[in-house]
DNA sequence: TTTAGCACTGCTCTTCTGTAAGTGCTGAAA
DNA sequence: TTTCAGCACTTACAGAAGAGCAGTGCTAAA
């Protein structure tokens, strides 16, 4: 436990060290904490040693630890208001009717992104819950169809299907009826098996050319994974002082490029939840905050990549923000 | 005009720093020119009085200047015959029957990266020629629908539209049967003048609520810009030596994430272009090759993007497989 | 025209030095 | 018991000095 002066302490270390990412030192405190240097220094001293602070070196001023953070982010900090300028260019975005929430989702970390000056990733990924609602076909030349799924969420995908040799548009379009009339209702990952087991048996009845038709949709229709990976504002994170060396700069660079690294950072947890250094697997040295959210038949995961010395407070107010306006939709 | 010696040395010395990444000095040299390092060194001399190679120091070994690269790419380099890995990892791609041309180049661009360890760009943008096939609607729920235009080239975009207000669907699929009827055939960028001039006087005959659902479509079908951007391993460029230091590899990143820039690297020749340094608009120490493609009504550019040292070779004859087996198509 | 030999130059790495910022400790005052 | 002025001490950082190295230009002879 620690008492009212330290944690006074350690919140103005910490705001101190995020805005300024400089070692704290003991005089710079006096004024506000009204006492002298010497005090400040055997208070930091304690700190020090419950773990809540560490030195960069012997004589230097004091940074927060990651247990620092932690106790900061658990017990001193206080929740910000949103500010009118992040506000306004929220607002526009979150209100725009002619914008599907995915849109917004994405949108709104963009500028999230750019308003803070940190990395912000939004992870989708179409929910197993989707329905297929309607298979349309279009014929483009001799070989080759598009086919395209809409789901009853208004998601639409399309495939190039190439059909080898010659087949009759009747046939074809025979086909899609049939697929049509067995597969609507079906959740998107069972399309497959649907195929397999109501289209397949019955087809040859209708269809002549059943076995090239049955083969080409069969393959079309086999993966709809659709996940999708965003990723606004690598630079910004590369900006800070932290990162200030060329080989952790390629290090983070070749993170964010890896797509299973990137995907790795998805949350199950509803909450918005505060990943802290080594509390997160994507590297040690930045923190990430994120939230999962479902929406309209898309299970996703929104995610904001700082410097350990986060704006933690703002961050957290402008998360929630954008999750309470699309958890409605 | 420069002697035989002299173009065996730009090669040798061109060859070995873009392998090695140092300055070339005269002893390296001497075994394969069979002479002192006291005559390469004047040799040399004469190189660099034409402008063609360059020291990093008064004392320092020799590197080539842009001028050394441009005549070394113009008159030097021979046509390299594709090795067998590159050849083998891209003719799987190339060959797949069932990618679309376009997943053709995405993929290409993709293994290239990997296999050079440079940048590749891929900018699509679908060509005005692209004509309208057909525009199918879904309806989703009350005051959604999702409106889906292919074109005859097999390209599928769609939109959500947001419908204020109570419509009857036999309303929407008048409009859209309407707008069918008259825009099938027009090229994608003239779709909202059809609706201005040929749909919107005659709508109001057919359908009750023509302003709502006039406004919604067009709206809807007001931008069809579709340009595409894919950036291939970012990382790999920032890997090169050349690229040592934090604030030339923030100063590079943050161009990769500005889409201006990036589009400006579009080409309009249809040749395989080189432009060595200050002869890209991009970035002073990259070299950016690239051509023009023009498949299945998307025209487009694919460049890569490396150091100056760059195996021009190799990626010009990279690039030359990736367009001819497109061009085809 | 070629080349051995030599003086010279700048880069790089290490060592050293002074300065600034900050600490811990001590003993006295409150 | 808490606070604090004063002091000795530590480290980072920046700049200067020196040694070693790689490589050059020039010269004079072959």
């Amino acid at each position: 436990m620690i008492s009212k002066r330290q944690e006074l302490l350690l919140k103005l270390i910490v705001e101190d060290y995020i805005k300024n990412a400089r070692p704290v030192g003991s005089k710079a405190l006096c004024n506000v904490m009204k006492c002298s240097s010497a005090t400040i220094r055997s208070e930091m001293n304690s700190l020090e040693e419950i773990g809540l602070l560490e030195k960069t070196h012997i004589s230097s001023g004091r940074v927060p630890s990651e247990k620092g953070y932690r106790y900061y982010v658990d017990n001193i900090m206080e929740p910000k208001k949103l500010n009118g300028e992040d506000m306004l260019k929220l607002q526009t975005i979150v209100d725009n009717k002619s914008l599907i929430v995915n849109d917004i989702i994405l949108k709104s970390m963009e500028i999230i992104s750019e308003l803070t000056h940190y990395t912000t990733i939004v992870l989708g990924k179409q929910s197993s819950e989707n329905l297929v609602q309607k298979i349309e076909v279009v014929p483009i030349d001799e070989n080759n169809i598009v086919a395209i799924v809409v789901t009853d969420k208004g998601h639409v995908e399309h495939k190039n299907i190439y059909i080898p040799g010659h087949v009759e548009v009747v046939e074809i379009k025979q086909t899609v009826d049939l697929i049509n009339k067995l597969i609507i209702g079906t959740s998107i990952n069972n399309v497959s098996e649907v195929l397999e087991y109501q289209v397949k048996p019955i087809i040859g009845k209708y269809v002549k050319q059943h076995e090239i038709l049955y083969n080409a949709f069969y393959n079309a229709f086999s993966d709809f994974a659709n996940e999708s990976i965003k990723v606004n504002g690598t630079k910004n994170i590369l900006m800070q002082p932290e990162f200030n060396n060329a080989d952790k700069i390629r290090e983070i660079i070749s993170k964010f490029e890896d797509k299973d690294i990137v995907e790795s950072i998805k949350e199950e947890d509803n909450g918005i939840n505060i990943y802290i250094g080594s509390e997160n697997n994507f590297d040690d040295d930045v923190t990430i905050i994120k939230t999962k959210y479902i929406v309209n038949g898309e299970e996703g995961t929104i995610a904001l990549i700082g410097p350990k010395r986060m704006e933690y407070d703002r961050v957290v107010t402008l998360l929630n923000y954008i999750k309470e306006n699309i958890d409605g939709k």
